[in-house]
DNA sequence: CCTATTAATCGTAATATTGCAATATAACAA
DNA sequence: TTGTTATATTGCAATATTACGATTAATAGG
């Protein structure tokens, strides 16, 4: 149905797997990749490094906004955005805490 | 249009987007942490212990063995399921090289 | 052979996502 | 004010995803 049951699932479930899906997407993973490099950081040099349309960009933009990893500041008409450190860290934190399970031996198959 | 334009980005960016979409979904966030307690193996029982039909954990199992994450093996007329011990551990340097980034000084915000 | 059990697959409905053109908005510049 | 530039928003169209009932296939146990 293209709705997920997030009902039967935990608060920490669902908030893991939002953040995975948010980079779950190459053209978010690559924005976030270059707000690391600093080259860029205006939406619009965003639009010519990868090539999709501006208001598609706009969109992912939101998309990260919205899950807090991204903030943007206003500078006359153009808008800077920014990767959120302290969002980023926290976020590093919990997926290191899912990542790093540990493999003990399952070696039921 | 619902569809991803995969060609305008690298191998590497697709592939980690791939793997975070992979986990990017509760469900089969909480298949991966059922698998890594070994509480459940078997299909069948993630059926029960999470809510969803048969028809859907066994779409999901399929989703997280075409990854790489999971194998399964029979057992009679069960499926047993397990962590890729190798595949996660790979997947997990990629992603920590992503999440690892250095968020230096780019406080152009 | 017959039947129950288990998991995969098929078909389908409902919803989500991706992408873009067109338009709106907002700030600056002259 | 008028025009220009930069980003956001709206309104689609195309495709993907999620979920489930029904069916199928395969095996185990009589």
């Amino acid at each position: 149905m293209g709705i997920t049951k997030s009902e039967i699932f935990t608060t920490e479930q669902n908030q893991l797997a939002a953040l995975a899906k948010t980079f779950g997407h190459p053209a978010r993973l690559t924005i976030l990749q270059h707000l690391f490099s600093i080259k860029d950081c205006v939406c619009g040099d965003l639009v010519e490094e990868i090539g999709l349309a501006q208001a598609t960009i706009s969109q992912h933009l939101t998309v990260l906004k919205n899950v807090g990893l991204i903030k943007g500041s206003v500078a006359g008409t153009r808008v800077c955005y920014c990767i959120d450190t302290e969002k980023w860290c926290e976020m590093k934190h919990i997926m290191n805490a899912f990542l790093n399970q540990d493999v003990n031996s399952n070696d039921c198959c």
